[in-house]
DNA sequence: GCGCGGATTCACT
DNA sequence: GTGAATCCGCGCT
């Protein structure tokens, strides 16, 4: 079942990062179906959180997608060379936002693995939100795009995690955030081989 | 206009 | 473990 609307409207960012692991993502490309399940996220919490674009109620042609409602893509280049796919939540005008960090994959994995330039599959495949991102064929061409499209949608498929198997911590390349790099935003599914380094 | 640097990945030592 | 790749968003002049 896809998640519904309603889900990506709640205002508690953080709590849903955690609740995101174990859904399942999946892009449909020129009818080729590729995706997965969510093992690590990232929560970027509004207007208060040094490491997010939008710090600051900064409104500008790149973050103002995220202070659309949420049930949206936020897709973004990084360095250049990455592109970088995250979910949009809350209401309009609060830019909450999810990056996805790592896949699961089930779905498609031949194309992913084509998509990925990857003769022999590898755990890398869907490890890191570049990757996540090229794997599914998502580009800044679907920015702002809605999560219930038949292009790119979550699905509940009765997975869940317990508390044990989840940890909180750091998020990842967030540095010039100051004090808020060291907020426990970033949640992942211990040793899954998809989850990027350190996994345990 | 200019210049800095980034929510990273990969090849290579 | 280290460094290159590579584009453009953003703040300041």
């Amino acid at each position: 079942m896809k998640l519904p609307h309603s889900y990506y409207l709640s205002n508690d960012v953080v709590a849903l990062s955690r609740d995101l692991l174990g859904k399942y993502l999946f892009t449909k490309i020129d009818g080729v179906t590729t995706g997965g399940y969510i093992v690590e996220t990232e929560a970027y919490n509004g207007i208060v959180d040094r490491a997010s674009h939008a710090f600051g109620n900064r409104r500008t042609p790149r973050t103002i997608t995220m202070f659309e409602e949420g049930g949206r893509a936020y897709v973004y280049l990084c360095y250049g060379i990455h592109e970088m796919f995250n979910i949009v939540t809350s209401i309009a005008g609060t830019p909450h936002a999810i990056l996805i960090r790592a896949l699961h994959p089930t779905e498609g994995i031949d194309v992913m693995q084509f998509r990925r330039n990857m003769s022999i599959i590898k755990p890398t495949i869907t490890m890191g939100p570049g990757s996540v991102a090229k794997a599914l064929g998502i580009s800044r061409k679907i920015n702002s795009i809605s999560l219930l499209s038949d292009t790119l949608w979550l699905e509940e498929r009765g997975l869940s995690f317990t508390d044990e198997e989840i940890k909180a911590a750091p998020r990842v390349g967030v540095d010039y955030a100051g004090d808020d790099a060291m907020l426990p935003y970033r949640f992942y599914v211990k040793g899954d081989v998809y989850v990027s380094k350190p996994n345990k």
